[in-house]
DNA sequence: AAATATACTGGACAGTGTCCACATGGAGGT
DNA sequence: ACCTCCATGTGGACACTGTCCAGTATATTT
């Protein structure tokens, strides 16, 4: 046997067929683990089954390609808080509803900073105006992007009459540097250590605060 | 002219005198500019004036400097804790001191992410059991390290019978969460493109939410 | 079928962290 | 005063990275 990390598809026709798409996802599995560091050009195009310089006809540099694999991050990012909305039961009172609206994506935001730690620190690594123009390679299946998922939360909790209007700008930002925070400690900050019963504990209260410091 | 970047003082003895101060200082000034990535040791011999391998008779590796940055690093940010805590006018009622003593904290906290953000951004780089036993590496004159100072703020809204005692129990989890968010967002997130007055007004209310949703 | 454009290969270079063997010279004992 | 020890700094090397430049193979167009 050669070696362990032996991944190349032994390729006979010259051409790839679809290098780019390959490369960004060797991109993905090497920031699922390791996050946006491990994420290497060359350990990318070895796993495609070429050679490093290959990549440049389809990324202008290592950081490119990163960028790509931060946007498909954040869209998974999206799709992990639309799956926690999804799994809401519709039936109560409109205030309630949107309210538990809300907390489903803060939920799904904590749940996906745990269960997948290397693409929410490479969503995150770099800069990123995510305000401009929504791009639909961040955006989950829904179209909205994390950022406007927790908008339309907020939008749905002011249509309920649960949060005075006024109120309303700027709440994402509040409810997102809370619920950012948290995540940021627990995947490598001081709360790595929890466990994660304990962990879900104060994810919640970290919700209540939320909900009780933006009315 | 030789280059720009000859930082060399030109030692004449063999013997630097305090490699691993110079080392320290000169990784602490490259992670200013440029945050964790930018602490490259080689980089950090150049400037000491020595040869690269000279630094392994300090640090057992790259990884080590680093993490001695990063403890300077925490440590700058208690500083500009405790300078904003000393800032405070004590006249007043201790209810209005202990609200006071908290946002200070959170004031200083943000402050320094703004003024320092490749410091900040050294300081957080990293798994790192805050919890543990208190080093003093890590600490500004009081002693006490960030996450203490907010314990000790905290500690001082319960004395003052503005916190009830059972919602004391993991509320640094609560506020450093909310705050700490906040500076990521704004050094390197969707907030970055705020100006300083949007800011600091938005920054306030991230502490108003956490003093409401806290109590 | 010829020409052109596109995708990939090959070889190179500077930069990095780190390993090994070696040189230097200050501290302490005789 | 000398001599030896050994912590500290040097020199050279290696594997790895991103990226440049020049070539080569194949798909597409003419």
């Amino acid at each position: 046997m050669p070696s362990v990390k032996t991944r190349a598809p032994k390729r006979n026709t010259y051409r790839h067929g679809d290098l780019r798409q390959a490369l960004l996802a060797a991109g993905v599995e090497l920031a699922r683990n390791g996050g946006p560091d491990a994420v290497v050009l060359r350990e990318a195009t070895r796993r495609a089954g070429v050679v490093p310089n290959a990549a440049y006809r389809h990324y202008a540099s290592r950081d490119q390609l990163l960028q790509a694999v931060r946007s498909a991050a954040m869209a998974a990012l999206a799709v992990a808080i639309e799956a926690e909305l999804a799994g809401l039961r519709r039936g109560r009172k409109p205030a309630d509803f949107a309210r538990a609206s809300l907390r489903a994506v803060g939920t799904g935001y904590l749940r996906f900073a745990q269960a997948e730690p290397g693409l929410f620190r490479t969503a995150f690594s770099v800069p990123d105006a995510l305000q401009g123009a929504p791009v639909p390679e961040k955006s989950g299946n829904s179209g909205l992007n994390p950022f406007q998922l927790l908008g339309a939360a907020l939008d749905r909790l002011v249509d309920a009459g649960v949060l005075p209007p006024q109120r309303r700008l700027g709440a994402e930002y509040l409810a997102w540097s809370a619920v950012h925070g948290f995540a940021m400690l627990v995947i490598d900050g001081p709360l790595r250590s929890l466990s994660p019963a304990q962990i879900e504990v104060i994810g919640q209260r970290v919700l209540d605060m939320v909900e009780k410091g933006i009315e």
